[in-house]
DNA sequence: CTCTCGATGCGCT
DNA sequence: GCGCATCGAGAGA
């Protein structure tokens, strides 16, 4: 099925963002397969993005950030917890879209694994969630999606009666006017979207 | 169900 | 030293 291309994240991050929702984030472990559909998402653009972790300009942290699209960037937080992204834009462009939610697919086995104790609506229903669900970690961190490695993206699908949404970003910090874009993007009403 | 609060470590000022 | 693109336990209703 098809691999994303590097010319479907080498767009504006808004058009990505919207474009990602009900494609499929693969992950391969030890020759299984984990997959979800991607249910929510959220963009985070340029150095004037009060939210991004651009806003700094570049660090060793968000240096994924301003690399080639199609890549991922992987950042650690809160001491415990990693969250995903995709790269968009080009090159020397620091744009992200952060993966929020999946709807999970394959490798319900290996989720509830990674995640114990857990109900299957809780394996993959927020950013730091289907990081764990996924096994996804900082050696993840700047893996190209456009290849079969261990990590990509490939053709999905919106069931018919799906309805994109929109909202402010979530879990941001800092001058709400200036955060009041709504660069968030969802599947209305979707079981799996995160609180 | 909702709300509050603590965990925990690293990058950055 | 501070603050963080989060989560889960525990309490209350």
């Amino acid at each position: 099925m098809g691999l994303l291309s590097r010319k479907f994240y080498a767009r504006p991050t808004l058009a990505v963002a919207r474009d990602l929702l009900g494609q499929r984030l693969v992950r391969l472990l030890d020759s299984h397969r984990l997959s979800g559909r991607i249910v929510e998402v959220e963009a985070y653009i340029g150095e004037m993005d009060q939210a991004s972790h651009a806003r700094p300009g570049l660090t060793n942290r968000n240096a994924a950030m301003y690399g080639p699209p199609g890549h991922a960037y992987v950042y650690f937080i809160y001491g415990l917890y990693y969250c995903l992204n995709v790269v968009t834009e080009a090159k020397g462009s620091p744009a992200a879209v952060l993966i929020r939610a999946l709807e999970p697919l394959e490798g319900l086995e290996m989720m509830r694994h990674h995640r114990p104790n857990r109900p299957d609506r809780e394996l993959t229903n927020g950013p730091a969630k289907l990081c764990q669900a996924l096994a996804v970690n900082k050696s993840q961190n700047h893996a190209d999606l456009c290849q079969r490695d261990t990590l990509w993206i490939q053709d999905g699908w919106l069931a018919t009666g799906e309805q994109i949404a929109t909202s402010p970003r979530v879990g941001v910090r800092g001058d709400q006017t200036a955060l009041a874009a709504p660069w968030r993007f969802y599947i209305q009403d979707h079981p799996f979207l995160s609180r």
